[in-house]
DNA sequence: ATGAATTAGTCGCGAAACGCGACTAATGTC
DNA sequence: GACATTAGTCGCGTTTCGCGACTAATTCAT
């Protein structure tokens, strides 16, 4: 789901993404971590800096450049959200202003796309968690369901967990092991996690 | 290779990647094929924007927010750069300001990462091709040697060319077939080039 | 002429990766 | 004790991949 805030009256659109204006003698990466804040509440797990926008379709505030980034949170910190701040689902949005559409599907688009070769499912996890919290994780930063034998078999694949001894057992079924995140630098030939089904 | 400007005395590098700052009214992307076109001397085949860069590490100009761009040209186009300028291959380079030696190696990386979806490769190439030279361009664009069985196995299925009844005979060995780019739009599943050896 | 050299293009096999249904395992519930 | 529920694995048929070896068409040297 993406964060949306109240637009100002005189706009068509009544929804915005959250922005502010780069003020001078600071860094975007720190203004973008503080707009972050600010917005939710809290600190995200992650703020990563993705793409800049800069083509005739303007800003509202008349900005001629504007720098995405990405926060996520998962989701139990995202219910603290202060304000007038409101959490849409992605594939059902609000109209925008035509730049920040194309900011926030391109936005989308390399979260997904770098999500075999970066760690990012992990930081919206505790240290210590199963094999099933990751596979939903990753079925939700997708948007599509994968199988779980393929899953497991990718992940063993790009050595990017080991098993703790703990064992977790919640309510009915059978207890799930524990894991935590510990990528094995392979020299040579290293291999991210490829999905399939 | 890169093309690279002398640097003002003062700077402790004496090589910088051509630069200019934005100037109020313009958009980024027309500044941009502006400062390509006054480097090379000559149009390049495609310009693209790639990434912003906001941290720390400062621009020698002061500027807090430095976007990067990708402009490629053919070897030929290249003999015509004007000026000051000099082309420097990609594995030794001069030193650089560190902002713009980070900046360097992201637009690299993600030219890289890029190439299996997107047609780059045949923006430098004439529309009539034979496919060692289309092969040439991505061994140049990756970086390492390819195999040929193999390149033209995931070049087939990602159907992206169809051949012409052209044939060049192009001094000693057995005449090329030429094709020209023709992406068929695969409604479901289409998939990029894949690259291994 | 004839054969060596050169470049283009294809075949096919062994290995690896993938998709996926079906299986076993361990727990709670009635 | 049967059954539902969740975790985890196995294995088989298919696709993809890496790559050496092959055929094809031309030029060059003798």
């Amino acid at each position: 789901m993406v964060l949306l805030v109240r637009a100002p009256a005189k706009s068509r659109e009544r929804w915005q993404l959250p922005w502010r204006s780069l003020r001078p003698g600071e860094t975007i990466d720190d203004e973008a971590a503080k707009l972050a804040r600010k917005s939710l509440g809290t600190a995200p797990s992650l703020v990563e800096q993705v793409a800049a926008f800069g083509d005739k379709r303007r800003h509202p505030s008349g900005a001629e450049l504007s720098v995405a980034f990405l926060a996520l949170v998962d989701e139990e910190t995202g219910e603290g959200v202060v304000g007038d701040a409101m959490w849409h689902a992605v594939e059902d949005l609000p109209p925008l202003p035509p730049r920040q559409r194309a900011m926030l599907e391109g936005v989308v688009t390399s979260l997904r796309s770098r999500l075999d070769q970066s760690p990012i499912a992990f930081h919206l996890l505790p240290s210590i968690f199963t094999l099933t919290q990751l596979q939903e994780i990753y079925e939700l930063l997708l948007g599509r369901r994968l199988h779980k034998a393929s899953f497991r078999r990718s992940l063993h694949a790009a050595w990017l967990v080991e098993p703790t001894d703990e064992w977790r057992s919640e309510g009915r079924g059978r207890p799930a092991q524990l894991f935590r995140y510990a990528p094995k630098k392979r020299r040579s030939g290293r291999r991210g996690v490829r999905f399939g089904a």
